[in-house]
RNA sequence: GGUGCGGUAGUUCAGCUUGGUUAGAAUACGUGCCUGUCACGCACGGGGUCGCGGGUUCGAGUCCCGUCCGCACCGCCA
């Protein structure tokens, strides 16, 4: 028996029992003839005492031993003298009879603390070691609450978990894919999936009608904070199915993931926001709720006086940031660099402060009456000793331009509190989206999406312009800004499914060449459904309050897709190749 | 594919604007002292391919060009 107590459970009421306790060394706290030694192991922190009045073989035990050392104590759990509140353990320690070392341990390359020493770069080469610490630690914890806790509600309900193949059929539409090479089949290439969207819906088609699985997913792309090439999914499918089922079926789930989780009650239902008003009054199709600030359209109001730079404009907009009309000429300045950089691509930016005492200050003076100016602060609810910004443009670019603004203000102000959690249901999301450049059309979520019932004869029409208007049946779930979830109502209807690739551009061979499993598969009754797939990762940083999702990753990829850990990808060798590639692809003599 | 920031002891950084003696700090590490520490304290010590390559110069950590790596973002992510 290595251990008869973990480092987290000795307490007061343990006193005078003599136990064994295995762990990593965290720090050794020399005072001469008294030493304390903290070891630590997954599950907290207990102080081993060495004093050598009690003890005359101890001190030389304690000398030898380094951080991450892994030991073995024995001792008596005993009252401390100066108690620690900072840890569970805090008002005991063990007084050592024997210390076995069971392993040493190399100097780490930075220290295994809550607040590490180590940049990000050298935390990765060495992830093993990272993940000793607590924030990660936790991290990790709160990843497996949350699937333990959606294991638990869906089965709950009916739903089965099932595992579909990682080794699939590439269908280049959309993301690139993860290709593998078949050995077997040479010169043949399976790929990864990046979703079991295929899958789940032959899964309904076979009569299973509630379908779930915590599943990896791959996609070839480049990758941000919140965006890695392999990323976990909660996939769900239902059957016999309208929207409604699966918005009240997974708002459940939500809700669940709240209260069991993180302890947060959301007695009233999810906001719910078309589309269309996400774009007009947020400049994104993922609002971040959490604060007001909506953006307001002031095209006709300022429009007609003169100001050439608003009358070329396509749209106008404005957003008034409560309580800022004393902003400085500095601030503002600032703030106009601020918009002009590329990523929010603006112009420049206009200004009106408002300020208590009535006076109307702004940066189109020249132009515009106070009282004109006075008229579009009333229209947009603006009031004494706030600030107003105006972005102006092509329509689509200064509606996310100015949502841009409006995060970063939310930023600012300090409006975007992680503590808090801001659900919503964004809806009726346009089914197709023009592409100039191959002149196109693309699915805006994926080829399966039904079109809404309303918008089926603008389906069947042969005008673009029909086309655009056609929405589909599918929905968002946003949670502070950050797109968590996505689903629809599929085309289980095989005529409904061919139209869409004939509106995608698929000449009939080749909907059958790379679709023809599933076209096929609705002519044998495929029943009403439809689905959504939560992003597990991000599901999970935000309910931690973090930016990236690495931290809820054990092993992620670096920036560039690498793991510099294990250093992949890397080549491969000769042998390796030949099998996969030179003796099938190269020319055979 | 693009933009920005960064790369200097094991680690995190300062030094670079304005080139010039032996490149500093903190922490980690080592040695010694220390009986109530818990970020222990005190003293001493070892520790550097200034990412890499080229250029300018009498002289480059510092200036210029290229390149590699890391992070964030844009494009991309049906």
């Amino acid at each position: 028996m290595y251990r008869s107590h973990t480092c987290g459970e000795l307490r007061i009421a343990d006193a005078g029992k003599e136990v064994t306790l295995a762990g990593w060394v965290q720090r050794v706290r020399k005072m001469g003839s008294l030493n304390f030694i903290d070891l630590r192991d997954r599950y907290g922190i207990t102080q081993l005492v060495a004093n050598e009045d009690e003890n005359k073989e101890i001190n030389a035990m304690v000398e030898k031993l380094g951080r991450e050392f892994v030991i073995q104590a024995r001792g008596v759990v005993t009252e401390r003298q100066s108690k620690n509140s900072k840890i569970a353990t805090g008002d005991i320690e063990i007084k050592l009879l024997e210390v076995k070392i069971l392993n040493a341990a190399a100097t780490p390359p930075f220290t295994i603390e809550d607040n590490t020493d180590g940049g990000e770069d050298i935390r990765a080469q060495y992830r093993y070691l990272d993940l000793r610490r607590n924030p990660l630690k936790k991290a990790l914890e709160l990843r497996h609450k949350m699937a333990h806790e959606v294991r638990n509600y869906l089965s709950n309900v009916g739903f089965m978990e099932i595992e579909t193949p990682y080794l699939i059929k590439s269908t280049p539409e959309g993301a690139r894919d993860f290709v593998v090479p078949s050995r077997m089949n040479p010169g043949d290439f399976y790929a990864l999936p990046q979703s079991p969207q295929t899958f789940k819906q032959l899964l309904m088609v076979a009569g299973y009608d509630r379908y779930f699985q915590i599943v990896r997913c791959f996609r070839d792309e480049d990758l941000r904070a919140d965006r890695q090439p392999e990323f976990t999914q909660i996939d769900c499918e239902m059957s016999f199915v309208e929207r409604e089922d699966i918005l009240n079926t997974f708002e459940g789930l939500a809700k669940s993931l709240f209260k069991n989780v993180l302890g947060k009650e959301f007695p009233e239902a999810f906001p719910r926001m078309s589309y269309a008003d996400a774009m007009e009054y947020y400049g994104s199709d993922k609002p971040d709720i959490r604060f007001n600030m909506k953006m307001n359209n002031i095209t006709a109001q300022m429009q007609g006086k003169n100001f050439s730079v608003f009358d070329a404009a396509e749209y106008i907009g404005a957003i008034v940031v409560p309580g800022c009309a004393e902003y400085t000429r500095k601030q503002l300045d600032e703030l106009t660099e601020w918009v002009k950089r590329p990523q929010v691509g603006a112009k420049g930016l206009v200004y009106i402060k408002l300020g208590p005492d009535g006076s109307i200050k702004s940066s189109i003076d020249k132009f515009y009456t106070p009282q004109e100016l006075k008229a579009v602060a009333d229209k947009i609810g603006a009031t004494g000793g706030d600030l107003i910004f105006i972005l102006s443009g092509d329509k689509k670019k200064m509606q996310g331009a100015l949502g841009t603004l409006r995060l970063e203000m939310g930023n600012r102000l300090g409006l975007r509190d992680n503590s808090v959690f801001a659900p919503l249901w964004v809806c009726d999301f346009p089914l197709l989206e023009w592409d100039d450049e191959t002149q196109r059309f693309y699915a805006m979520h994926h080829p399966f999406t039904a079109p809404k019932p309303e918008d089926m004869g603008k389906f069947f029409s042969n005008k673009k312009e029909d086309l655009e208007q056609v929405n589909a049946n599918a929905y968002d779930f946003v949670l502070n800004g950050t797109e968590v979830g996505g689903g629809s109502i599929r085309i289980h209807d095989s005529k409904i499914q061919e139209r869409m690739f004939e509106v995608l551009g698929f000449s009939k061979e080749d909907a059958d060449y790379r679709f023809g499993f599933i076209i096929n598969a609705f002519k044998y009754g495929a029943p009403p459904h439809g689905g959504l797939a939560f992003g597990f990762d991000r599901f999970c940083s935000l309910f931690g309050g973090q930016e990236t999702i690495r931290d809820y990753i054990a092993f992620p990829k670096n920036n560039n897709g690498r793991d510099v850990m294990l250093d992949a990808p890397s080549g491969i060798d000769q042998i390796q190749m030949d099998e996969l590639f030179l003796k099938s692809i190269a020319p055979v003599k």
